[in-house]
RNA sequence: GGGCGCGUAGCUUAGUUUGGCUGGAGCACCCGGCUGAUAACCGGGAGGUCACAGGUUCAAAUCCUGUCGUGCCCA
């Protein structure tokens, strides 16, 4: 039984709050699943983890929103969606978190207040904002399994990646190295640079100008560095191969003017770039010689603090080699490097064979054999005494005070120093070409986040430090053999547990400090050592980035599940992933198992504020979502954030926006809904009762239109949706509700359901709008899943959520109608002609309610079968059509008064006014024969303009349309029976007016007192009152009007009437 | 500093791929109309340095170069 209820006012939140518990009764979500399962037809979608540690803000419901939006499309299509949730949980921001809670700045003060209990402080602390993320995620009406998640911190999300790691580890894909990073002594903590951005200060700091002194030479090359702790370090400088170097003599000793220490002496030669000359030299000197920088290459200098550091077996050490990054903005063009404290210096030491050896240790002092002023000495003290150092051996050139942002410690406020740490590496130079073609394969939204953003970064690729020294993560299961220096990779609890040593303990879960306590029997042959985990834990980016298998417990559980479900069909994220999770997921896919992670990622806009500033808590300007669930409802954020612009452009978010998607699209949508269920009701129709159907064929033209157009519409939609461009999708369809269903369907169609009495054409009406109305809700529902899903199951006593998409699929039908080209080409005209005959009425002053006699269409197609309806549109009372325009319009001369007025002068008066009663038609004749005169002047066309205006009595507006012109002509005459008809439909609005203000009910019956003033309302217009106002008796004009009346005026006649 | 986006009316935006009619909508504003479904609707008006500056072209919001602002990522 599916005769809609009236559902009366809408008050969207109690809506979706009575669907969200329905759909937990009723489990809606899991029977979406289940009953596709039969078509074994799966799409995988994969969450991205967000971490609960922070409160949910409106931007995360953006990309739970287009997560939630696709699920639902494809579940339609007939696509099983599994849809698992999951939570990050690792990582130094949960960390920070807790040691801000507890006050412990220092890993000295966590470590004193225990690993153990700090970890236990962490787990719990991710867990703080839990509650509101599930209760945000459900009232927005995200699908997803919440109750059965998969956490990164649980045993068997450790297990999986500890696996994939050991994978790459036997394919020699795992190595020992150094990462470069700001790193504070004080804390003994290394920086991510998210927070080192929070914590840059200007500082001036000296600046030196270094000279390296040539092997077999008299030369020394010029270096600049504003970091002099580095110098013990160096052991090599870099030039640009390309770049032009001089060789220049000092011709002149140093002037008085010099400031600070240093100098050169009169015919010492340097050689700097050639472009920095005049930067740095403070001494007159001649150019010598001119030569590109790849000539320096491989020319040796003697070290400035000789023992510091050791060659080895180095062949570079101490010469000079080239690199990309020299440039020649600023210092000498010739770059310093220490191996140890550089991100650059790094990576061109470990290309041409450095010594990698540390000249300051953990504690931010210079380590023994250094030199002996400097050695147990804090770096940043030492500056004044390197440089005084540098001057005795004569190597310092010039030393200035430089200006610079530097970052600092938020905690200590201490400068940071670039510090190669110790670290696991991904090998993924190794893998460059496979994870480029990987990544080619992938379907991205917007195409360019692919190609060029991660495309770019791609072909940069460099080798992945996962490893952290922290406390609160994945720990890496690598263990070092004591004694023989093996190194083994653990890749499961078993593993773990049948390598143990007798005396380690059994470890109550994967976690710091247990798994550390766990000691394993070397497996190397012939060696009896213990070996010790390695005391790092993982980068938590390669946590989320084991999700696809992870999240099963893959390999250990569940293989089939895995199976089916990579790579997985869909992830989406914010653009900020790019880098992040993204590529943490392609990194770790094509390490163990060289192939895609996933096929397609849309990759979404940020959400800013109104004025364009990103949302932050510092700034104060998060929306909390809640503040729009509560008014306007889930909804119309949804559709107000899909509609507002294209899902990878950032948005202003606007909450006026929701409101106004509220207004238009929701609002409207209800009272269309309310209509057509208000008279269904009371008609009692039944849309499966099938006597009482009408085939299409048989429906009106009106019916057919909309039909037609609801079908342009969904194809539309749907191509929308394929190629991404939601925001499109959403837009053609609130058109359509908008103008097409309501202001044009639904207006053009009242009439036809008022009508009491069964007939053919009322139930036409009301199977379309049936029809119309349960396409409209299924391709809404993924945007908007609540009103849609109320409106669906009120009309077909099933969730929109367990039905099929209208366009069709690969695996289920399509149950769109036909489409009539040639309806929807005559009612755009139709429709044109309507809005031209309002324009004819403004400009003619003429209002709306008074009737014209006759209207003409000239020209154009045959729109006949819309004559009614555009008569009624136009308010006329015969429309008829008409060929040429001749009849309604007649020639008018006016004057050139600036060509006129140089002839005539003073007698211009005379002219126009002979002109003025002239007939234009035989002027325009006499001047074609070359003999017309106006007061004894000779008139030429020169001297008139012609224009065509309409006969007195008509007005005429032309469409020019491809086809040709179309024109409505409307007849301005007015007489006593037209003026009645106005009238009547005056008091008509009127009394309704007050009707609905006195809140009577539509099919409650009044009497009237009616007095009219000026006018003699005609018998058949007072019937027509009393019908349209459901009127039993209508008194008029029975004796003075009353007090009480209600009073107005239309054309000088005065109207009183009273509602009894 | 580098890479990738974005910048159109007071606000939110279409149009930019592939150069071509007078740069199109909605909100807000003004005038008028219509209304017993609608916080609506219809007609009209006002409101534009298409961020700025150059260039290519018969023609640039659109293509090119640079600058500024803004966002993300990387240094």
């Amino acid at each position: 039984m599916v005769v809609p209820q009236s559902p009366g006012e809408l008050d969207p939140v109690s809506l979706e709050n009575s669907l969200i518990t329905i759909w937990e009764e009723e489990e809606t979500f899991n029977q979406s699943i289940e009953s596709r399962k039969i078509l074994q037809s799966p799409f995988t979608f994969l969450e991205g983890p967000p971490t609960a540690n922070g409160k949910p803000g409106i931007h995360h419901v953006l990309s739970r929103l287009f997560k939630d939006m696709v699920c639902r499309w494809k579940t339609m299509e007939g696509y099983i969606v599994e849809r698992k949730g999951g939570w990050d949980t690792h990582g130094l921001p949960v960390e920070i978190e807790v040691q801000k809670q507890l006050d412990l700045m220092t890993n000295e003060a966590i470590e004193k207040f225990g690993m153990k209990e700090f970890n236990k402080k962490c787990k719990e602390s991710v867990w703080t904002y839990e509650e509101a993320w599930r209760e945000m995620t459900e009232r927005m009406g995200f699908w997803v399994d919440m109750d059965d998640p998969y956490v990164t911190l649980h045993d068997e999300y450790i297990e999986s990646a500890w696996w994939s790691l050991k994978q790459m580890f036997d394919r020699g894909l795992l190595f020992r190295g150094h990462k470069v990073l700001p790193y504070c002594p004080q804390t003994g903590t290394s920086y991510s640079t998210h927070e080192v951005s929070q914590g840059y200060k200007e500082v001036s700091e000296p600046a030196v100008f270094v000279k390296f002194k040539l092997e077999g030479d008299d030369a020394s090359v010029l270096a600049w560095t504003t970091t002099p702790w580095t110098l013990p370090g160096n052991v090599g400088l870099a030039v640009g191969p390309d770049v032009t170097y001089c060789r220049v003599r000092v011709t002149e000793p140093s002037s008085d003017s010099w400031e600070g220490r240093g100098g050169a002496e009169v015919g010492e030669e340097l050689i700097l770039a050639k472009d920095l000359i005049g930067n740095v030299l403070r001494n007159h000197a001649d150019v010598i010689e001119e030569f590109t920088g790849s000539e320096l290459v491989g020319r040796a200098y003697s070290p400035l603090f000789p023992g510091a550091i050791e060659r080895g077996d180095s062949k570079s050490a101490w010469t000079i080699v080239p690199a990309d990054f020299v440039t020649t903005s600023d210092g000498t063009g010739v770059v310093h490097t220490a191996v140890m404290y550089g991100e650059d210096d790094y990576r061109l030491g470990v290309e041409v064979g450095f010594p990698a050896q540390h000249t300051v240790g953990m504690d931010g002092a210079f380590v023994e054999g250094v030199h002996k002023e400097l050695d147990g000495r804090y770096v940043k003290e030492c500056d004044n005494d390197i440089i005084n150092l540098l001057v005795s051996k004569d190597l310092l050139y010039r030393e200035h005070t430089y200006t610079h942002d530097y970052p600092h410690c938020w905690r200590t406020d201490h400068p940071l120093l670039y510090y190669a740490m110790d670290s696991w590496f991904v090998r993924m130079t190794a893998v460059r070409d496979q994870i480029i073609s990987h990544n080619a394969g992938v379907e991205w939204a917007p195409e360019w986040t692919g190609t060029k953003r991660m495309g770019e970064w791609l072909s940069n690729i460099k080798d992945w430090a996962i490893s952290r020294e922290r406390y609160w993560g994945t720990p890496i299961p690598v263990w070092i053999c004591e004694k023989c220096g093996t190194e083994h990779c653990v890749g499961s609890v078993d593993e773990m547990s049948s390598m143990k040593t007798e005396t380690s303990p059994n470890p109550p879960e994967l976690h710091r400090p247990y798994v550390d306590e766990v000691r394993l029997y070397c497996p190397s042959e012939g060696c009896s050592g213990e070996m010790v985990r390695e005391p790092y834990v993982m980068d938590c980016w390669f946590d989320s980035g084991c999700a696809s298998f992870a999240q099963w417990h893959y390999p250990f559980e569940n293989e089939e599940r895995f199976a089916g479900s990579f790579p997985v069909d869909y992830i989406c994220e914010a653009v900020d992933q790019t880098r992040g999770w993204f590529y943490s997921l392609l990194a770790v896919a094509t390490t163990v198992f060289d192939q895609q992670c996933f096929n397609s990622c849309l990759s979404l806009g940020h959400i800013l504020d109104k004025d364009g500033k990103k949302m932050s808590k510092s700034r104060g300007n998060v929306v909390d979502p809640w503040d729009h669930f509560n008014k306007e409802g889930a909804d119309s954020i949804r559709w107000y954030m899909t509609t507002q612009s294209a899902p990878w452009s950032p948005t202003n978010f606007d909450p006026n926006g929701v409101r106004e998607s509220y207004a238009k699209m929701f609002l409207t949508l209800w009272n269309v809904y309310r209509f057509h269920a208000d008279y269904a009701n009371l008609d009692g129709f039944n849309p499966e009762d099938e006597s009482g159907f009408v085939l299409i064929s048989d429906r009106s033209p009106l019916d057919r239109w909309v039909l037609s157009k609801a079908s342009e519409m969904a194809e539309q939609f749907h191509s929308g949706f394929v190629s991404w461009d939601f925001h499109k999708a959403g837009r053609y369809l609130e058109d359509f509700v908008v103008n097409d269903l309501s202001n044009w369907y639904v207006r053009r169609s009242r009439r036809r359901l008022w009508d009491e009495a069964d007939s053919n054409d009322k139930r036409a009406c009301q199977h379309t709008l049936h029809e119309v109305l349960l396409i409209v809700c299924r391709l809404m529902s993924p945007i908007a899943p609540f009103m849609p899903d109320q409106i669906h199951r009120a009309l077909s006593g099933k969730s929109v959520h367990l039905a099929d998409w209208p366009i069709g699929s690969p695996l289920v039908g399509s149950s769109l109608p036909e489409r009539d080209f040639a309806i929807e080409q005559e009612m755009i005209l139709v429709r044109s002609l309507a809005e031209a005959g309002r324009r004819i009425r403004v400009e003619s002053n003429r209002r709306q309610r008074l009737p014209c006699r006759t209207g003409w269409i000239v020209g154009g197609p045959d729109i006949s079968q819309f004559r009614d309806i555009l008569a009624e549109e136009l308010n006329v009372e015969s429309l008829s059509t008409e060929d040429d325009l001749d009849s309604f319009q007649r020639i008018v001369l006016e004057p050139n008064r600036k060509v006129l007025g140089s002839k005539c002068r003073s007698d211009l008066p005379a002219v126009l006014e002979q002109l003025s009663l002239a007939d234009p038609e035989a002027l325009l004749l006499e001047i074609d024969a070359g003999i017309a005169a106006l007061a004894g002047y000779e008139i030429t066309s020169d001297d008139i303009e012609i224009r065509r205006v309409e006969k007195d009595g008509f007005a005429a507006q032309t469409l020019s349309l491809e086809e040709g012109d179309v024109s409505i002509v409307l007849d301005m005459h007015t007489d006593q029976e037209l003026l009645s008809k106005g009238l009547a439909r005056d008091i008509t609005r009127r009394v309704q007016a007050k009707r609905k203000e006195l809140d009577l009910q539509v099919e409650s019956s009044i009497e009237i007192s009616l007095w009219v003033l000026g006018i003699d309302l005609e018998d058949t217009d007072r019937d027509y009152i009393k019908s349209e106002t459901r009127t039993g008796k209508l008194y008029l004009n029975e004796g003075d009007p009353i007090e009480s009346a209600d009073k107005f005026e239309v054309d000088e006649t005065e109207v009183f009437f009273r509602i009894h």
